[in-house]
RNA sequence: UCCUCGGUAGCUCAACGGUAGAGCAUUCGGCUGUUAACCGAAGGGUUGUAGGUUCGAAUCCUACCCGGGGAGCCA
């Protein structure tokens, strides 16, 4: 008997096969049921007649609990009117494990609240919409790595436990180490990346990061995904330029395989198809005239909120690149234009309606005095970025890299409001579990 | 941390000062083409917790707990 995933089953359209899954949905007659069965790969609807089976095998399946486990060996039929196109005609049915009715799988087809659903994400994640955005973040994670992997780059990754003051201002989780040692959660693979971009040249490294910070909204996390590209030898412009191929690679790589699953999420797909080279660019300056004329109540020198986000990014139907931030809101490690000292060499990418900030990088300071004055005015303690002064005094070179946010970016390209359900088991700001 | 909204059956919600209800889920019965199937019946509740006001509180008041959305900060 051979045993099949559901996404290949046309290929044995005619032959008896044998699929293994949980029950998803059981609709049925006096004599006839249609229990609905997915494997992971997908769902099918298969047909077990009372006449055709055994009496005990066709009164177990008939009443059948949502979520069993259940292998059904039968004949694959091409199907007008099943949703797959197929259905697998019963002759065969085992149950592994039988859910009670004392205690029912507590996701059903209906409606359920957000509280309720992520209580149970361990189940929720079984659903066929939660099986569409998981999908498309598996999709978008493998375009990105092949997109750097082929034009040069290099994986190596940055460490989680780090020691304090990587960038200063922003919050970090403590760990207790050995002998009273503290470390902290990275929050960003950044500052290693410098030391590993002049070692390799071009580099990425991609993995967890994580934030302290009481944010509560549905643009965060505190434990979240990034990939971090950095290079030697470059400048503002490169990051400008590789952010922009890799997010349009990105893009294009899930229209082109995902289109299965943009459709179960409703995704309206002509917004995603206008994503393509070359990006609006425009300055921080530019952005807080525009922002002012839309009635915010931005002011030169400080940073956009969410909402100044989202009416930049109503201009236009591409992700638009902010550039040029005064030095005040970026980190201590930021470039300064030549021309404009007061401006750091920074960029922001703002997906388009209204999905926010999904990348996030610039020039570095590639100059060891400047680096030490600006430990100095930022306050932070120098012995801790010995090693990173380190790479000022030994072949110093212009270079730039950014981090890009893999939630964010899967959250706009599915459409969907809440990063929480781009990733399998979401840590937030009151919710651990499960 | 602050602002704001909410917590009633397993789930989604109604009742808004006068005996706590519906749909779905579960169980039983009916149906050989259903597809969030349908039809009939049954079981299921200390209304988040603790006080208070009232003849009477799910409903009004106070505190607390838990959660949603947002601000600040950021990807």
């Amino acid at each position: 008997m051979t045993r099949v995933r559901i996404d290949e089953i046309g290929r044995h359209a005619g032959e008896t096969v044998e699929i293994a899954g949980w029950l998803y949905n059981l609709r049925k007659s006096g004599k006839i049921a249609f229990p609905q069965v997915r494997d992971g790969s997908g769902v099918i609807q298969c047909v077990a007649v009372k006449a055709q089976l055994p009496e005990e095998k066709f009164e177990a399946l008939k009443h059948l609990t949502q979520e069993s486990s259940l292998i059904v060996r039968g004949k694959v039929r091409a199907e007008e009117r099943a949703h797959g196109g197929f259905e697998l005609d019963v002759e065969d049915v085992e149950i592994v494990q039988r859910v009670s009715e004392e205690h029912p799988y507590p996701i059903t087809p209906k409606e359920h609240g957000v509280d309720f659903l992520m209580d149970n994400r361990h189940l929720w994640i079984r659903s066929r919409k939660q099986h569409a955005v998981l999908r498309i973040r598996a999709e978008v994670i493998k375009a990105v790595r092949d997109y750097l992997d082929s034009n040069g780059f290099l994986l190596v990754d940055c460490p989680i436990f780090t020691p304090a003051a990587c960038e200063g201002t922003t919050t970090l989780f403590e760990v207790n180490y050995f002998d009273d040692e503290k470390v902290y959660l990275t929050q960003s693979g950044q500052l290693y990346n410098e030391a590993n971009a002049m070692a390799f040249g071009k580099v990425y490294c991609f993995g967890p990061t994580f934030r302290a910070e009481k944010s509560k909204t549905r643009r965060h996390l505190t434990e979240f995904w990034m990939v971090e590209p950095e290079m030697a030898y470059a400048t503002l412009e490169d990051v400008k330029r590789v952010g922009e191929e890799m997010v349009c690679f990105a893009v294009d790589r899930v229209l082109r395989n995902r289109g299965a699953e943009l459709a179960v999420l409703e995704r309206d797909v002509a917004k995603l198809e206008t994503v393509k080279s070359p990006f609006p660019r425009i300055t921080y300056d530019t952005a807080v005239e525009l922002l002012k004329k839309k009635g915010s109540t931005i002011e030169w020198g400080s940073d956009f909120g969410g909402t100044d986000e989202t009416l930049i990014s109503e201009e236009y139907d591409r992700p638009v690149i902010v550039e040029k931030f005064p030095q005040q809101i970026k980190a201590f490690y930021f470039e300064s234009d030549p021309e404009r000292p007061e401006l750091a060499l920074g960029v922001d990418f703002l997906a388009p309606e209204g999905y926010g900030e999904i990348i996030g990088g610039g020039q570095r300071v590639h100059n060891l005095e400047v680096l030490e004055q600006r430990l100095a005015e930022h306050d932070l303690p120098r012995e801790a970025f010995d090693w990173y002064l380190d790479l000022r005094r030994f072949g110093a070179v212009p270079h730039a890299g950014f981090g890009m946010g893999i939630e964010r970016v899967v959250t706009w390209i599915c459409g969907i409001d809440h990063l929480r359900e781009t990733i399998a088991f979401p840590r937030m700001l009151y919710r651990t579990k499960p």
